[in-house]
DNA sequence: CACACTCATAACTCGCTGGTTATGGATCAT
DNA sequence: ATGATCCATAACCAGCGAGTTATGAGTGTG
């Protein structure tokens, strides 16, 4: 049982995949060869990087001719948005809980 | 240069690795002993996965005699949550300026 | 048609890492 | 003091995954 949260977080622990996805947030749709000039590794290593991207649902190609046009798709980072704030929330809940013992110990 | 998201993405990466610490913000502070029992993995490797959080800074450790309690740190996941932001608001200026141009071309 | 270009896939290598068992140090209980 | 418990570390193993080169399919260009 392989989680959205899981895949999302696996796909972006790679610091060149990431790196990636993050230049196409910042300049929007590339071509696999443009990524490839700025990424330091071979092109065949790219396609798998944005093979992953894709399969992770943070990233959607579009064929045009002999090339194909990369870019990042909006809202695909929502669910880690959701996680960090959903952990966040207990820290909250533990803390009023704290305080309430406070507040009842004080009386 | 690892930065700080990359260490954050890849410590949170491994699923079981990101089980422990998602229950540690749930129920609070555990001692090695009570993670390894749901974790479903042998208690050095749960060690080893603390540690990996540890050195992440996303979790601390306070001796007590002979166990070690465990907890999340509150305000670990916010680079995290800064990073996500920041793509989302390039999607936004792009969103933006799509606008812009639409109303241009629409004069 | 022939050639060049772009990308994806295949096949392979190799280092990392997540798991194991074994062990030892420290702390509590009897 | 002895034994039991809790945790961390060491040493090792196996699989994964990120990189490579080689190649081929598809698409423009002369």
């Amino acid at each position: 049982m392989l989680e959205r949260h899981d895949l999302l977080f696996k796909t972006l622990g790679d610091p060149t995949r990431r790196a990636i996805f993050e230049r196409l947030c910042r300049e929007g749709e590339q071509t696999v060869a443009a990524l490839t000039t700025h990424a330091g590794i071979s092109q065949p290593a790219v396609s798998k990087h944005l093979g992953v991207l894709k399969q992770a649902g943070l990233v959607a190609g579009r064929d045009a001719g002999r090339q194909t046009h990369y870019s990042a798709l909006p809202g695909s980072l929502a669910p880690l948005n959701d996680w960090t704030r959903e952990m966040e929330t207990f820290w909250e809940r533990r803390f009023d809980d704290l305080e309430d013992l406070l507040k009842r110990m004080d009386q």
